[in-house]
DNA sequence: GCCAACGTTGGC
DNA sequence: GCCAACGTTGGC
């Protein structure tokens, strides 16, 4: 079982929205870079991520399921790049800032601190479960 | 608003 | 196939 982290501008897709769009979810479409397209290929349904707000928030607000696997991206007139479709699980009990992550020592390897222009990205299990942590969560 | 990092494009 | 130029992203 992966995890990962999806990266949104809120004035794009925020939270909120992915909230409004309920159990049915929504595809995340509009990823042309190839590295996260190796990573939206790599999940599988059930595989949980969480939801970051890039620009002004700059925090993990919520967890989003993997509800349908890697299919091909309509917007995309090259056909080169796909999609998964995911819905929100539930927020986050306190958002987890950048900032908070980057003072995390255990925090340092993570690819949001490393390459933050990589839109979806893979977070290892005791990432995931720290931020949950420090979020008062249980993992 | 600035700029570093990264990816893409196109000339050679 | 290399690399300079350019565009985009996102943190600060």
């Amino acid at each position: 079982m992966a995890y990962w982290l999806f990266k949104s501008e809120p004035s794009t897709w925020s939270w909120d929205q992915q909230i409004a769009s309920g159990a049915k979810g929504t595809f995340w479409n509009g990823v042309r870079n190839h590295l996260a397209k190796k990573h939206l290929m790599a999940m599988k349904k059930g595989e949980r991520g969480f939801f970051y707000h890039s620009n002004d928030e700059r925090a993990i607000v919520g967890i989003v399921e993997v509800i349908r696997p890697y299919y091909p991206d309509h917007t995309d007139e090259s056909g080169k790049f796909g999609m998964v479709d995911v819905k929100a699980i539930k927020p986050l009990t306190r958002p987890i800032s950048l900032v908070e992550i980057k003072a995390e020592r255990a925090l340092a390897d993570m690819v949001l601190v490393n390459n933050s222009r990589l839109s979806v990205q893979p977070v290892l299990e005791a990432e995931w479960r720290l931020i949950l942590t420090l979020a008062g969560m249980k993992p």
